[in-house]
RNA sequence: GGGAGCAUAGCUCAGUUGGGAGAGCAUCUGCCUUACAAGCAGGGGGUCACAGGUUCGAGCCCUGUUGCUCCCACCA
């Protein structure tokens, strides 16, 4: 079959994937005794479309299941999507307000269809991406979040949960998204660092004594600091710490709040540390987490000054009542100064709570919340990694995910939006709040009318049941035996708390078991400069953009090699450009190696008489199948690419093909044959090799392959093993050769013999490789631009440029084109070298601690080097006396 | 405040149990040598952040310093 000219991958992707898909290639099915061997892919949000860092995630995942595929595992690449609810909720509210429809007025129902809608064709936009990078998933198996499978396995989860206690419902402080306008988990928290201030406010001492009243400067009063005034409203007390001399005295007093003068308790409480700020703090239970604590502890009302929507309400009187928080802030500032209350603003640097979707600064709200209680679930999870039932590659992110659990607090789990699973909790007018299945929601067993919970449940509560849900787990199912667990979970650092850390316990919950073996954990795709890629940013790429310019097996490619696992990429277009060459490089070779081999079919073996270079490459061939096994059971896809562009380009091509040619230009048929052999032979393993990672090129030009006993298609036609017996020794001998080649084409450079001009080499070979010297003069010949090589005995006569190497030495007829002298400095410059090379052997060797405590292995290889060295050099001095 | 990671050629990064510093890109020189100019051949370029220590020997192990990045934290 003929090969076109040029690659271009835009002509055959498609139909290679199309081709893969019709014979079911992706399908993976209960058949044992064939081992399984399943990834999950962690589902992308159906809010828009893949970006760079799925591309790179899925590329890791796609790469690793072709690979045990190949190596003859039964291996299932489950896809899948996920609801996303708030961002996708957010996404959807605004489209709508393009139309302008306002979501409340719409209605709950019809919202839902519209984003049921959405899904339909942004799910299905992102699986169209997903097939244009060459995911080998099986898209049978695929599921959505909000699925009626997924939603079965959620409510039996959340039901098993809360019978169990260990979801619950309470009035507590949580994260609230002003602008989201719902709660948030602690995890969806963003800490930033903000330049701030600290306001130190003179809260007055109440005068029991009011004959006594005095001017204002004069008054007894206690210095608070805080970084957010507005919320003084709503303070209810001040606290300071029970130890502290300076306050001791005023625990019990009452204190006028300014502004509107209410009067507040000054309490005692440990939590205040003295040495911060001015040791005396206030408390608004509605609005901080700590001040609600110790609102608990000491049955503090709890006064809300600030609305759902981040505005002042009724609370907040008549001055702020309506204004934002941050207008109301300005203004409670204002009033303080002329109330003269205020004694200093201090520049201060503090980290505020951002929502992480929509980056508004977290409202924290006192409401009414269901919670998944973590201290119990958490252990078995905290175990299963200290154990090594999961382990974390790279090892580092274990510490990052053990943090994670043994610190982690209640999860906030439910959500004050429509997109998501409802809350599966129906309330009763009459009795309590119950959980009831679907079947019967009409009626309290007491008779009492029944409402649903507004509430949907946090979009991650669903995402931690993938590893069974994606199984059809509440139904037992065969695939379920087979396929659970999975094996190796691929995913960036940055969801390891969101979303590993829920898979992990809500699957030891459930079944005792973990839900991989593996966590692979890759960087972050950065910009060319480094930086984080976000859309606020606008430095984004779009990885479809990337495949209609370059094909999908650059892309591939260029996202994973060179990176050790665990490490950040970046992006670039010279570094795509640079793999869409590799990939054209493997084109032409490829195309090379057919049209020489036409007519011709090859079993999958090698025999006959292999000449050196024959022998190099498959002994080569056979230290990167090992290697590249090695590294990709490592999960180190990234070295392994490298190992492969560099075997490919650097010795396949740049050697082995050129080294070929001899053979193939041969009128012997046999050597021919031979040599075409080992081309397709090699070419045949590069591709298996390769495959993984760019599974479209090596797939099509698998197809065109003239080989025997044939796949159908390359991902079935199994990984490469090593060859055995490859003349591994004698690979020396090529390698000598191509010690002279290097030596003369470096010559004929300094030398000024244009590139494209032949000349006459004579070899002298050295004690012993006579033979091996013969054989290599033809190899030599044709790579070093030679116009036939002579092996000689004796130095030739008259003006030659030399070169000294293991094999023997070479001379070049200098002519007239050279210098003689530039010839003589030339070769005293590389004496010299060789000078310096000796005496640092002979240093070492001299060394008796070195001889002695060195390895035996290592001192031996010192004194073979010292001996070449040796022998070199008499034989430069010898030229450069004889110039 | 706690923890982690990184620092190697102009740039992007490898460097496997410690044994003469590597690749790609870029740059310079010469070549359209019929697979490939998306190419071929060759060259230049590094005190392996800094300072100590262990060792016959350190890019690698230990200690400290500096610089950058990230994660975590109930910093009023």
């Amino acid at each position: 079959m003929n090969m076109d000219k040029t690659y271009k991958p835009q002509e055959f992707e498609n139909e290679i994937y199309n081709n893969w898909l019709e014979n079911g290639y992706f399908k993976a099915n209960v058949s044992p005794p064939k081992k399984p061997f399943s990834i999950l892919m962690p589902p992308p949000n159906i809010t828009g479309q893949l970006h760079i860092g799925h591309a790179l995630d899925l590329t890791i995942q796609d790469a690793l299941i072709r690979y045990k595929r190949m190596c003859g595992f039964e291996a299932l690449y489950m896809p899948g999507t996920d609801h996303a609810s708030i961002a996708t909720e957010m996404k959807i509210v605004d489209a709508l307000k393009d139309e302008g429809i306002i979501k409340q007025n719409l209605g709950r129902e019809k919202f839902l269809q519209r984003a049921f809608l959405w899904n339909d064709k942004y799910g299905g936009r992102i699986i169209d991406q997903q097939k244009k990078l060459g995911l080998s998933c099986d898209w049978d198996k695929s599921s959505f979040t909000m699925d009626e499978n997924r939603s079965r396995a959620v409510k039996e989860v959340f039901i098993r949960l809360y019978n169990e206690g260990l979801i619950y419902r309470g009035e507590r402080i949580i994260n609230w998204c002003p602008s989201c306008k719902t709660a948030i988990s602690d995890a969806e928290v963003e800490m930033i660092d903000k330049a701030s201030h600290l306001y130190h406010i003179k809260y007055l001492i109440k005068n029991e004594n009011k004959a006594a009243l005095k001017p204002l400067e004069q008054q007894e009063s206690l210095i608070i600091a805080t970084t957010r005034p507005e919320t003084m409203l709503g303070d209810v007390a001040v606290a300071v710490n029970p130890k502290d001399k300076r306050y001791k005295n005023l625990i019990g007093k009452t204190l006028i709040l300014p502004i509107y003068f209410r009067e507040i308790p000054v309490i005692a409480d440990d939590y205040v540390k003295q040495e911060f700020g001015t040791g005396a703090v206030k408390i608004t239970p509605s609005h901080d987490p700590n001040d609600f604590e110790i609102g608990l502890r000491h049955k503090l009302e709890s006064i809300k000054v600030i609305g759902d929507d981040g505005i002042m309400n009724e609370n907040a009187g008549i001055y702020y009542h309506g204004l934002n928080r941050f207008e109301a802030r300005k203004k409670i500032v204002e009033k303080l100064k002329d109330q003269g209350l205020l004694v200093k603003i201090e520049d201060y640097n503090n980290s505020t709570p951002h929502c992480y979707r929509c980056s508004d600064i977290i409202e924290p709200a006192v409401k009414k919340q269901w919670f998944l209680k973590m201290e119990d679930l958490a252990k078995p999870a905290i175990e299963a990694v200290k154990t090594g039932k999961i382990k974390f590659v790279p090892k580092r992110f274990e510490k990052q995910y053990l943090h994670w659990m043994e610190n982690t607090r209640d999860w906030c789990i439910s959500r004050q939006l429509w997109w998501g699973h409802r809350i599966p909790v129906w309330y009763c007018d009459v009795c309590k709040l119950q959980v009831l299945d679907e079947g019967n929601i009409n009626k309290c067993k007491c008779g009492g009318a029944l409402t649903q919970d507004e509430d949907v449940l946090d979009t991650w509560f669903s995402s931690a049941l993938w590893p069974f849900a994606t199984l059809n787990w509440p139904s037992e199912s065969k695939d379920f035996k087979y396929f659970f667990p999975s094996d190796v979970l691929v995913t960036g650092y940055d969801i390891i708390g969101f979303w590993v850390s829920r898979m992990i316990f809500s699957t030891l919950k459930f079944f005792k078991k973990a839900p991989f073996k593996t966590v692979l954990i890759h960087g972050i795709v950065r910009d060319d400069q480094g930086k984080k890629m976000s859309k606020s940013s606008g430095n984004g790429v779009d990885p479809l953009g990337a495949i209609d310019q370059m094909g999908a097996d650059a892309l591939r490619y260029s996202l994973v090699a060179g990176v050790a696992m665990g490490g950040d990429t970046k992006y670039s277009k010279e570094k795509l450009e640079t793999k869409r060459n590799f990939m054209n490089k493997l084109w032409n070779a490829s195309r090379f190696v057919m049209t020489n081999v036409q007519g011709f079919e090859f079993e999958d073996k090698i025999s006959g008489n292999l000449n050196m270079a024959d022998k190099w490459i498959l002994s080569r061939l056979n230290a990167v199948i090992v290697n590249v096994t090695k590294l990709m059971d490592r999960f180190e896809i990234g070295l392994a690419a490298n190992e492969l562009y560099e075997f490919v380009w650097n010795e396949f091509c740049d050697w082995y093909i050129e080294a070929a040619k001899v053979g193939l230009n041969a009128s012997n048929d046999e050597l021919k044959k031979r040599t075409s052999s080992v081309l397709v032979y090699v070419l045949d393993k590069i591709l298996k090799l390769v495959c993984p990672i760019a599974p479209f090129i090596c797939a099509k030009i698998y197809k065109s392959m003239p080989l025997k006993q044939k796949a159908d298609d390359i991902m079935i036609s199994g990984w490469p093993k090593p060859l055995k017996g490859a003349a591994k020794a004698t690979a020396i001998e090529f390698e000598k050769t191509m010690e002279l080649v290097k030596g003369i084409r470096n010559l004929r450079q300094q030398l000024n013999v244009p590139q494209n001009k032949r000349t006459n080499i004579l070899l002298m070979p050295s004690e012993g490789q006579v033979s091996v010297a013969k054989e290599a003069a033809i190899f030599i010949d044709k790579l070093a631009m030679g116009s036939g090589v002579q092996v000689i005995k004796d130095k030739p006569e008259g003006n030659f440029a030399a070169m000294v190497g293991q094999l023997g030495t070479v001379f070049i007829a200098m002519g007239d084109l050279v210098d003689i002298e530039a010839e003589k400095i030339r070769l005293k410059k590389e004496l010299l070298n060789l000078l310096n090379e000796i005496k640092r052997a002979e240093g070492m060797l001299k060394n008796e601690k070195f001889v002695n405590s060195a390895p035996f292995n290592v001192v031996d290889a010192e004194r073979e080097k010292l001996k070449k060295f040796l022998e070199q050099k008499s034989k430069l001095e010898e030229n450069l006396k004889n110039l």
